[in-house]
DNA sequence: CTGAAAGCGCTAACAC
DNA sequence: GTGTTAGCGCTTTCAG
């Protein structure tokens, strides 16, 4: 391909060869300007940045990465909502890297699809990143645990410049996972960074960050029974997301730990419609006089739900959120809920993820855990005297 | 650079000559079975996908981007925000972008930062990018018309393919924006698509979308109007956001349309907080029977402080609210509100903006307007016979 | 401190 | 139908 030469087109972007020769320099040098390498004298280095910006030079940003092998890019992978916790995250997720000195490149997950995270791993290790942030991942099959040959699958590939830690990863066959139907495996060579979940890949280097919303829904959970309350109903997320069953199983925990019975869990979908029907159901029950639920959302539902059914919250049951979304305040009443850290869960996780692909070869920096904290407002009471039937 | 060779150390990823070694073909074959080119015979196109398979190759596209000079990508300005309106549209635009075979690259801006778009803009352009989404950009500045010499400015190249809109905008030399410290010029040499306000740049091809809010704020102080309201009073939106002005203008409209008096402005900043705070204003005067908000989030807020200070909604006050919200049929009372079309907005954006980065020659493709519609629930009624005072 | 030469892996003409 | 030849605009050696 020639560049645009015709008069009348718009002239074709400067090169750093241009600026070279209109600072009277060689073309290395302007690099080595752009660069910000030492050994640059201070007059040759004045001259090039005024020659650039009189072109309004800007440096190509393919050929740079196919000459250095790196894009200073880091790929990020999402659900596709624009549910409040997913959301922010993204929002989390992007300022960090931005201020890290990388550009962000966004791929949604479909829910349902079949190839889920692994197909949006691949196209953005196709584009090109120098990173993976997978963000709040599901797993279409259920308990983490589960072996799940759909799943995402991943070989791995030892470079001659790993750390440590990726070396030991990479000698550890048995963590391959081999592809159940023998089509095409997936290689991860990049560092990965998984938010609010364990890893569903396997790859040369993963941290994992965020994954604490256990310790707040025990929090949740042991406000209310500090409160008084004989248990706490279980309002869950969609049991494929992560975030969902560790909040179940910091609720379970909490109840457990105090000796607390664990009434069943009834499983909602994130949304305010689901909490809603959750809250019909429940407000038939005599026995309910506290509900945690998963998220702002269905706690908002399931109050609704509630106070429609005559039941006053939170005289007669006392409702706990999850996320602290904006309105969550100015409901009625006011939720208690558990505000989530999600601009500090991304800026550790990719202060760790940046580390890892600029530091091969140094030991990963610590992970530390976000504060699990309540915001007590109006939804939860101490429980009501007793209700219609003796327990 | 030279590949990595170390035995012991995985081979470095596979390139297209090794894909075409493995075949027994030319390496251009290769590139052709990957482009999807025609003649290549069926034969030739299996071994190839074969030999490709076996390698675990995947195209470099920092070359290709370097070689065709194009990167296949666009990249989209946003907020930096989690609110239910700008999440939503992202979220829209990843999806459409993804759809049309695009990768997507973000950038936020800084709400508050003097660079703003321009530097969004800037860095989208730095990493490459065949297209850029502006979506809901802020002017911080306040009024559209105002000349401001921070905000973003752009040189601008006409084709002759602008669309009879478009051009009107790429000629209306009045709007071209000087920078005021005499610094470079933002060259923005790609195709722009700008969603839900009118152009902040100027570029070779501009395009806008969702530019639609004021029909549909007109629709719901109609039907507020209608229900046999004086006047409607209104909860703005930050004015430094061209949404929030759009509804404000069309709120104005429908009372002027209707003869009905325009009522001061309150202006709050998107937050049920905001909301809050004007509902506190607005309780005091015995006047208010119908309030339109522009967003759910205030509209929230704003019942709240109406039901604290003794006021019934809708019985004393009706409240129409703005996005739709998944909380907003479940809060008390159910928020009546008019649903935004982000996916529709999005797509259609999308489509248009691919159409003029695939052919630059031919005519843009024509643009139409999204829906204006209104969920009415239990937040409006017909205003009460009479209240405190006489008007 | 600075420069020359050699690619990075692909696409774009143009042969065959 | 398929192969050959040149670059795309940088970074990377390696010389001075």
């Amino acid at each position: 391909m020639q560049r645009a030469t015709g008069r009348g087109a718009a002239a074709a972007a400067p090169r750093s060869v241009d600026v070279a020769r209109l600072a009277g320099v060689s073309q290395k040098t302007v690099s080595r300007v752009f660069n910000d390498e030492q050994y640059v004298s201070a007059e040759v280095r004045r001259r090039v940045l005024e020659a650039a910006e009189e072109l309004g030079y800007r440096r190509n940003n393919a050929a740079r990465a196919l000459a250095s092998g790196r894009t200073r890019a880091i790929g990020v992978v999402t659900l596709g909502t624009a549910l409040y916790g997913p959301a922010s995250l993204l929002m989390g997720v992007e300022r960090a890297v931005r201020d890290n000195g990388y550009a962000l490149r966004v791929v949604n997950t479909v829910e349902g699809d079949p190839a889920g995270v692994a197909g949006a791993v691949g196209s953005l290790l196709d584009q090109g990143v120098d990173g993976i942030v997978i963000s709040e991942p599901i797993d279409e099959r259920g308990r983490a645990d589960t072996q799940d040959p759909q799943d995402t699958q991943a070989t791995q590939d030892t470079q001659a410049t790993q750390s440590r830690r990726d070396r030991q990863d990479a000698a550890d066959e048995g963590r391959r996972r081999q592809e159940a139907g023998g089509s095409t495996r997936l290689r991860v060579d990049v560092p990965v960074l998984v938010l609010s979940a364990p890893s569903p890949v396997v790859a040369p280097s993963v941290l994992t960050a965020g994954h604490g919303a256990d310790r707040m829904a025990r929090v949740a959970t042991e406000h209310l029974l500090r409160l008084g309350h004989v248990t706490v109903h279980h309002l869950a997320g969609p049991q494929r997301w992560y975030a969902a069953r560790d909040r179940l199983e910091g609720w379970r925990t909490a109840l457990m730990t105090h000796g607390a019975s664990v009434p069943p869990v009834i499983e909602g979908d994130w949304s305010a419609a689901s909490g809603y029907a959750a809250g019909r159901a429940l407000a038939a029950d005599g026995d309910v006089t506290a509900v945690f639920a998963a998220n702002d959302d269905m706690a908002i539902g399931l109050i609704r739900a509630l106070t429609e059914a005559g039941l006053r919250v939170p005289q007669d049951v006392s409702v706990v959120g999850f996320d602290d979304i904006p309105v969550a305040a100015f409901v009625t009443p006011p939720l208690t809920t558990v505000p989530q850290p999600f601009d500090a869960v991304a800026q550790e996780g990719l202060r760790r993820l940046v580390h890892v692909i600029e530091n091969p070869e140094a030991p990963p920096l610590p992970a530390s855990d976000p504060p699990a904290d309540l915001v007590v407002r109006a939804s939860t009471a101490a429980p009501p005297v007793r209700r219609n039937r003796a327990r």
